[in-house]
DNA sequence: ATTGCAAATGCGAATCAATCTCATTTAAGA
DNA sequence: TCTTAAATGAGATTGATTCGCATTTGCAAT
């Protein structure tokens, strides 16, 4: 449930943060802006500031509940941090976003990390691809 | 030499742009973001305006001179197009920019985009490390 | 249920990278 | 040297994100 989410981050339960996670949860394309969830709460009648859902926003990535992205370059797009990492593949041609699996890929950036004496904490993988013709 | 670079791509050999391209090659760091590059010109006593080094970074990111990054969030670096295409490893602690080159994560990543129906145009991948314990 | 108070919020102002406008300068071919 | 389209500089502007602060609210202890 949503509420064991917020208070396992240290989070009060309050009303913004509660209809923030919904509104990520139904997402259908499942990465929004700021703004585009910022828009669809005002569409829902709910009266929530821009700048808190910025906040809300941040909270929840620093608290490992969703995860930031920076596709195009410019602004951000969070999505609910699933149970499986996965990475993003961009249609230039539609802006449409891909997600992919590859574990022979994330295995390798371990092995390179290491070869460099550092651990990988971290990783952000983005293949801007088109259509094969 | 330089100015055969920029004829090639169609531009005038301006005097901006020969400093500009100055300043990539010189660059120590060697990713530097617009204002880096503004903050050496003027130091440099050449006098040029903060657009035209925004405007001429990205004529050369289109004409194949120099390759833009965001690798943490918000603001873009430039370095000068190698031969050799490189990915990056940030290490959280130092902030320090590591390159390196993998060709078996090179080619997995046209393999994963093929599987998929498209063609792989570019990407980006960059690490993110913490020194090993 | 009431109270106390730090945490959270809303709203407008402020920031900051990047882009745009437009009058002036300049590269480069004739 | 002349001509003209491209390039530039300075400042205004945009757009995403953050700040400041007065007001509200969650929630734990009465
Ligand atoms: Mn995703
Ligand atoms: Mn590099
Ligand atoms: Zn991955
Ligand atoms: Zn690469």
């Amino acid at each position: 449930m949503t509420e064991a989410e917020l208070k396992d981050a240290g989070l009060k339960v309050t009303l913004p943060r509660l209809k923030v996670l919904q509104v990520l949860d139904n997402a259908d394309p499942h990465h929004l802006s700021a703004e585009d969830v910022y828009r669809e709460l005002v569409n829902a009648d709910v009266t929530v500031g821009l700048a808190t859902v910025y906040r809300v926003l941040t909270q929840f990535e620093q608290a490992g509940i969703v995860t930031r992205h920076n596709f195009d370059d410019g602004h951000s797009v969070f999505e609910l941090a699933t149970e499986e990492h996965h990475d993003h593949m961009v249609d230039l041609d539609s802006g449409k976003v891909i997600e992919f699996v590859n574990e022979a890929i994330e295995q390798l950036q371990h092995e390179i990390a290491e070869q460099h004496g550092y651990e990988l904490v971290n990783h952000e993988l983005v293949l801007f691809v088109r259509k094969a013709k």
